[in-house]
DNA sequence: ATGAAAGCGCTAACAC
DNA sequence: GTGTTAGCGCTTTCAT
């Protein structure tokens, strides 16, 4: 059951009934509604493999994330999926834990001719270049030219910090993710700006936006000498290996360490009385990637932008209501 | 850049080239290294929708969801994916929240013929028949003859039921989802077994897999005059708000109530002492599910199987001690 | 074992 | 406006 069947059924030609179906260039208004009959009748469904074959354009987007076990990403993902399945694109994902994995996963995506790759970069210096358009997006890799969408974290953890700092905290830690990516850097800057001027000590770790790193991290910073008020984790992941060390080793929040994070997991929530943190506009930042991406299916050559947008802070009784 | 390129760039014929690249049918060694150095040499991709086109296998799975903000379904589309991409499938995914998104989804899947699909039914009702394999996940629609692979929930839930018997609890409230999920029904199934026999009160409220009723139903129950002293939540979402609704009404748990749930997302070992609740083998479900498929896409008139693992029990202070 | 040729379903270019 | 035709890149069949 294909296109020639439908121009049989119509009885017009082939072309006719192609133009009349995705409708391209001229088509009397009654041939047309005979052509949309004819369809309906037989149940026609187009063959988007062919058509993309012949178009180069294949409706198709690829997302390609680190791993959508991460809720950030799956929300991020589904808000993608919604924006595209409205305009007619199918999503199609891979995920990536390293940069093999994700050379990878572009090479495999390229073979189905996606019209468009939004990119959480995992390796930063990976040579992504393709023939589709590419955005990026809550990460920058180091690729230039390429357009990205992300959140303004350092305004978020210089704001975080200084919440901290007016509670009267001097010895303020930082746990953040992989050193070499732009979202660790970023929010450690916005720390570092904050105590900028003052006289406590920067204390940034470094490790993976994971939870194990988190407990690992939060172990560490009270197996040292120097008596440590407030932490502030980079992402719920190591929030959540933070807070299981705290349970474990009987630090109470906020009675004994002050403590806030960024975005909003429901548990956040349940945890005492809520972890402060800064909130990114996850939704807003993946319909402005699909903007920016289907811009540049139109005009390819268009300037690359990179788009920061604003979060909120989000309230909760993990700081504390400050130093006695 | 395509094959024929590569085969010209080989000395050879067009189909020797393919027939190499894809390894069916008869090369001789030389050659087929000849083509393979070419191929490499030019940084040949094949083009996966021509392919498809012609071969009828389009080498992509489709992943129908309610919705992958839930993180149940995220672990299950990552383990997939993960299956698929060592097959060298690639996976592209849909979202329906209602029977209407799910046809649409379904309709707009088969447009890229994709070569098989994995369903969590959002509507039991919905003829979903189409030209390739379909395995259900986790929930059973009505359609026959199609194979699924869940879990033995009634017998996780009877057993959560049962430990809350041994407790002493005599009024224990059931909070499930949708009436018509196959899931509501076993896991309410699970626990009537339960109780079956004891003069142990049934009380099932029927609403849907969110928090909103999580909330709303332990609110209800805690309006009425009868004493509940144990809330069994068929899911974490449900369980999310049941919590939420504890906290704000000042009930602790499991002083005051007794609480147990389903899966294991990390927040229930920071609530408390840890929720106990009845976990599925989610990964191995995935990883079942795509065995399935692809069985069927060898031998599509294989007798459709539905496989029904066991799951596991997870410990946790939320269901108490006892009553005095 | 290999080359030549047909054709998957569609779009786009062209003639009428 | 509409019909006809070529051809996207590949697999598959059929000679050889």
């Amino acid at each position: 059951m294909s296109l020639k069947d439908v121009a049989a059924e119509a009885g017009v030609g082939f072309g006719t009934a192609s133009r009349t179906l995705s409708d391209s260039g001229y088509v009397a208004e009654g041939t047309r509604r005979r052509v949309l009959e004819a369809a309906d009748r037989l149940g026609y469904r187009p063959n988007r493999l062919a058509a993309g074959l012949r178009s180069n354009r294949s409706r198709l987007i690829a997302l390609l994330v680190p791993d959508y076990t991460n809720e950030f990403y799956a929300r991020g993902s589904a808000a993608i999926a919604r924006c595209l399945r409205d305009l007619g694109y199918q999503l199609i994902i891979a995920t990536s834990s390293n940069g093999t994995e994700e050379r990878d996963a572009i090479e495999s995506l390229a073979e189905y001719h996606v019209d468009g790759i939004v990119r959480v970069p995992v390796d930063p210096d990976l040579d992504a270049r393709v023939s589709c358009p590419v955005v990026e997006l809550n990460r920058r890799s180091n690729l230039p030219r390429v357009p990205a969408v992300l959140c303004d974290d350092r305004s978020g953890f210089r704001a975080l910090t200084e919440a901290l700092l007016e509670r009267g905290h001097r010895r303020i830690a930082m746990i953040v993710g992989e050193q070499n990516f732009s979202t660790s850097l970023e929010r450690a800057a916005g720390y570092r700006e904050a105590i900028a001027g003052t006289d406590v000590p920067s204390r940034v770790l470094f490790g993976s936006f994971d939870s194990r790193w988190g407990e690992q991290a939060t172990r560490e910073i009270f197996s040292d000498e120097e008596s440590i008020t407030a932490i502030i984790a980079a992402s719920p992941r190591i929030a959540s290996g933070a807070v299981a060390a705290c349970v474990k080793m009987g630090v109470r929040v906020p009675d004994d360490l002050a403590f806030a994070s960024y975005d909003d997991p429901e548990w956040f929530d349940f945890w005492g009385s809520g972890i402060r943190s800064f909130v990114p506009p996850l939704e807003e930042m993946a319909r402005r990637a699909v903007e920016v991406l289907l811009d540049r299916l139109e005009s390819p050559d268009s300037l690359p932008e990179t788009i920061v947008l604003p979060g909120r802070t989000h309230e909760g009784g993990s700081i504390g209501v400050g130093l006695a």
